[in-house]
RNA sequence: UGGGGCGUAGUCAAGCGGUAAGACACAGGAUUUUGGUUCCUGCAUUCGGAGGUUCGAAUCCUCCCGCCCCAGCCA
């Protein structure tokens, strides 16, 4: 009876969504007492640069592992290269992580904190003969390493004695050789298969003052010393990586197991690849190096600081790393699922009001010239709470040039010639005549309008098959809006040969002069909106300034007469 | 061609010897004062391939094929 329950309990927690191979072995450590029913897990970060949604996968991963089992999640900064790292960058990692969602209290640790304690390892490991300093050259060490398919030979300084070794060492901390001049090496197997093992280097000599550590040293541990160590040190249970590290957890375990340290497992899954875009920092730093991109906040990049302010929300970057699961193939995620997470969330929450992108003027010629009028508006059709507003009507409006044309295609319903159309909230109206400036561009509209119909519907019963938003030219806040695309024309521009020239010419389209309904006059940095039959835009927090408002469009709705016009090009 | 991984739909992904979940995308239809939302419906007779074990295989075994990672004093 009760074994029945437990399988079927345990049937219902892998068929939860977001079940995966690492809460499996989280849960079997957890019933097997392997850590005491402690999960310890951390996000290491090297701060060297932004983070980016690929990042944000491993954050949600981690910091949501602690909070599902009750355990913790340490933040701890890699920083032992100071050729690279910058303080600048924790900074702006701290507020990424924040701003997602995730807290990790007082435990904001760094491996410079641990310098002292893994030099003393280091010492250890020598003593047991199981390091050497190395005196060859960085180039030499690649000789002697060997090759995929051919083994490795010793140094020939592998066999220094312990007392050498130490006093060499030693040496190395106080300064007394240049850089590059010898290393600090495992004593493992030059000729083991796993290339890793072939007696990595544990310390290299940096006459580069650190950003916490000033010149305190002058000797930095690698990654595969320190980073077994410092989750060693902080009692880490489940070291959760990236795929390509899966090589170096052999050498994980090695240093662990020869110091008989504490020992968290590593385990590895599948780093994000996102269509359309690309998440590595080398890529990532030459867009905004080379000036195709405006900064590493650039609303186009993937990097949590662009999508925040592209207007991206918190709730819908988790909820995307839920949806896109853990596991070891690699994969790309179609990046219409990040932008169908947005629209779900800002569907139930954003502000529903109306802006006119690409303004065309429209003369209501029956209604009263000086006369205007308030109409009411709701808020949020999904959320009856957040109310209604009133909006402004007079004689003369904005509607979106595209929609009226003159000649309509088959299956566009909305203004054309003759045709009566909606005016959401408002109005029917019917087009009556095309006006034309003197280079024979549609410069204005004559319509009519039935004031039977106010509010949106017609007493007679009589229906119209498109309904527009408009903007009243008297009232209308003037504002800049910027349209962003896919970075890239292709799904993977990784494999292509040269990423920078299958960047979308057409990521950005600033549009000036958009009218706006008045109350979005006092919208507030980082607000976001649905303009209605258009998409969700935010508040840009850079270039807004008071009265000339910059709005960034975060996505667009589905659109499906956008589909319909597709298909219908393409059968011409 | 050394070692380590991985192959389930267009894209993710569950599945753990009992007869292919779910999501996105896509395609139809209904409702709609947003061509939005919502709601229905359809979308793998088959799991990289071939053999084998078994009453029964995506799950076990064998061989083959394809893709990814490793030759930093980067992480």
């Amino acid at each position: 009876m009760s074994q029945n329950h437990d399988a079927q309990k345990t049937s219902e927690t892998r068929k939860q969504p977001g079940s995966h191979f690492i809460k499996h072995i989280i849960e079997a450590d957890l019933e097997s007492g392997k850590y005491d029913g402690r999960v310890v897990t951390r996000f290491p970060p090297e701060p060297n640069g932004y983070l980016h949604i690929g990042h944000a996968k491993s954050i949600c991963l981690n910091f949501g592992l602690a909070l599902q089992y009750q355990g913790r999640c340490h933040l701890r900064f890699d920083d032992t290269n100071p050729m690279k790292e910058e303080m600048e960058y924790v900074e702006s990692i701290k507020e990424d992580v924040r701003w997602l969602g995730f807290d990790w209290q007082e435990r904001e640790y760094y491996t410079s904190d641990y310098f002292q304690q893994l030099w003393q390892f280091a010492v250890a490991l020598v003593k047991n003969g199981d390091a050497y300093v190395d005196s060859l050259s960085s180039d030499q060490i690649r000789q002697y390493r060997g090759t995929l398919s051919e083994p490795g030979r010793p140094s020939p300084y592998r066999d220094r004695s312990v007392e050498e070794n130490l006093e060499l060492f030693e040496k190395m901390r106080r300064g007394e050789f240049a850089e590059g001049e010898c290393v600090l090496r495992a004593k493992i197997d030059m000729a083991a298969p796993n290339i890793i093992m072939r007696d990595p280097t544990l310390y290299r000599i940096r006459k580069k003052s650190h950003h916490r550590t000033g010149e305190n040293w002058c000797i930095y541990p690698m990654y595969d010393f320190a980073h077994c160590l410092s989750d060693s040190i902080e009692g880490i249970t489940h070291s959760i990586c990236t795929l390509e590290f899966e090589n170096n957890r052999e050498l994980y375990d090695w240093i662990l197991d020869r110091l008989h340290a504490y020992h968290p497992q590593q385990i590895e899954f599948a780093r994000l690849n996102l269509s359309h875009t690309v998440l590595s920092k080398r890529k990532l730093i030459e867009l905004v190096r080379r000036k195709y991109v405006d900064g590493w906040d650039d609303p186009r990049m993937p990097t949590i600081s662009g999508l925040r302010r592209r207007g991206y929300s918190p709730g819908a970057i988790r909820d995307f790393c839920d949806r896109i699961g853990v596991a070891r193939r690699d994969s790309m995620v179609d990046l219409a699922l990040l932008e169908h997470c947005v629209r779900q969330e800002l569907n139930k929450t954003a502000m529903r009001v109306m802006g006119v992108l690409r303004p065309l003027r429209v003369v209501i010629e029956n209604y009263p010239e000086d006369q205007s009028e308030m109409l009411p508006a709701v808020n949020n059709p999904e959320d009856e709470s957040m109310g209604n507003r009133h909006i402004p009507f007079s004689r003369v409006l904005y509607i979106e040039r595209g929609d009226f044309m003159e000649d309509p295609p088959k299956k566009f319903f909305r203004l054309a010639p003759g045709r009566e159309v909606r005016l959401r909230y408002a109005y029917f109206i019917r087009c009556e005549q095309v006006v034309r400036d003197k280079n024979g561009e549609i410069a204005e509209l004559r319509c009519t309008y039935d004031p039977e119909t106010r509010g949106g519907d017609a007493p007679d019963g009589r229906k119209v098959k498109a309904t527009l938003h408009w903007v009243s030219a008297a009232h209308a806040q003037q504002a800049t809006v910027r349209l962003y695309d896919h970075l890239f024309t292709v799904e993977n521009p990784a494999e292509q040969p040269d990423f920078l020239e299958v960047i979308n010419p057409d990521s950005l389209e600033t549009l000036t002069g958009c009218m706006l309904e008045p109350g979005l006059a006092k919208a507030a940095a980082g607000q976001r909106y649905q303009f209605e039959r258009l998409g969700y835009f935010s508040v840009d927090s850079k270039d807004s300034a008071p009265g000339q408002p910059v709005f960034n469009r975060i996505v667009t709705l589905r659109d499906t007469w956008a589909k319909i016009q597709k298909a219908q090009k393409q059968q011409n």
